[in-house]
DNA sequence: AGTCTATATGAACGTACGTTCAGAAAAAAC
DNA sequence: GTTTTTTCTGAACGTACGTTCATATAGACT
């Protein structure tokens, strides 16, 4: 029986997904065609339709997919140690996951345009509960005093913003290993967000 | 007699690019079609083709001039003080530029996957020159013993991330004046990059 | 008024798109 | 080995795309 119900819990074939993962992250949500995606499978256009109810859904599947790995993975980490170490701990988990999905960051980043408004909300929700779990580090460390920052808010997004800019240059093979990019931003976040130094 | 030149020096009717700006912000260069811009100037589809070459000529020329206006406005104002300052108002700048022209710096961002081999060359080349503005000041500031970054290049590109992304929360008339995101962004550069705390 | 030049129209060209579906093929169940 | 279920093909539908071009319009110059 081929699958047409709603968008939220299907399951799509991984090499469905992996193909359209690939394709989007390369050209574009918009640029890709089905027929292009089948392809890539070894399959005709059609065939997709078994999985799948329409390209919206491929593109939000991933998309979801990705963000709830994130929020799962993080908290099944995340501990409850001093906030200096809660950071660091963050900052060195964002590094590392991101940079190990290049291809899912950067979809997630990019093709928040091409989805529905229903299918947006959701993926900014769970951007925000993300954004959340390091507010709430930030503003445990102002009221221990070991972190200073105006707002804790802006101070999230901007330490989020600097460490997904890893994406934007960094090639596995580099000069750097993932260890030492870890400590270079990790020094980084420690110095923007700590106590001043004079 | 019909533009059909090179698309180095062409000159694209001021209406026709404000109307690509705006689609392509909003939707994206792929979802857009030419009949859709024409139809924002007022215009027949084929019209448009008296002032652009095609379609990626027009994305094309909006990055490059976006691109060559952030470079000599920053030549233009770039002053030869302390690292500290010339820092700040780097910082200050690059923010200010960036939210006064959302649109813009949205396309600049996002569309670089759009532009052709060549195109895309050219908007790369424009964008390490900026880089290389900021990379310059950090290097004297380190040089100096005012700054404590481990790789000069890689701070760049932290700082530059990470003030671009005000970009995606900012919103004129909010709570906060686009002097006071400049200074709290200000206060995290200055201790991300200066000499140690403890 | 008449000529020339710049710009616009509107139809057309060939191609590609997302999606559907009847029927073929393949796999599973008995 | 036959039936039943699942999956795939291949063609088709209607629509939209970027671009071209013969023709019409309108403004500028003499």
């Amino acid at each position: 029986m081929a699958r047409t119900a709603g968008s939220h819990s299907d399951i799509t074939g991984p090499r469905i997904q992996r193909a359209a993962l690939s394709l989007f992250a390369r050209q574009g949500y918009a640029a890709v065609s089905m027929r292009q995606i089948a392809a890539q499978v070894g399959v005709q256009a059609g065939a997709l339709y078994n999985y799948t109810p329409d390209k919206q859904s491929l593109l939000f599947g991933l998309m979801r997919d990705h963000m709830e790995e994130l929020l799962a993975t993080w908290r099944a980490r995340a501990g409850s140690g001093s906030p200096m170490a809660r950071l660091e701990d963050f900052t060195r988990f964002h590094i590392r996951f991101h940079l190990t999905r290049p291809e899912e960051v950067f979809i997630a980043y990019m093709e928040l345009r091409n989805l529905s408004p229903e299918n947006f909300a959701v993926i900014e929700g769970l951007r925000g509960d993300y954004e959340d779990a390091l507010e709430e580090i930030l503003r445990a460390g102002v009221e221990a005093g070991v972190f200073d920052v105006p707002d804790p808010k802006i101070a999230t997004l901007a330490v989020i913003a600097m460490l997904t800019g890893v994406n934007t240059w960094y090639r596995s093979g580099g000069r750097l290993s993932l260890e030492e990019v870890e400590t270079i931003y990790w020094d980084m976040v420690r110095k923007a967000v700590g106590v001043a130094p004079a």
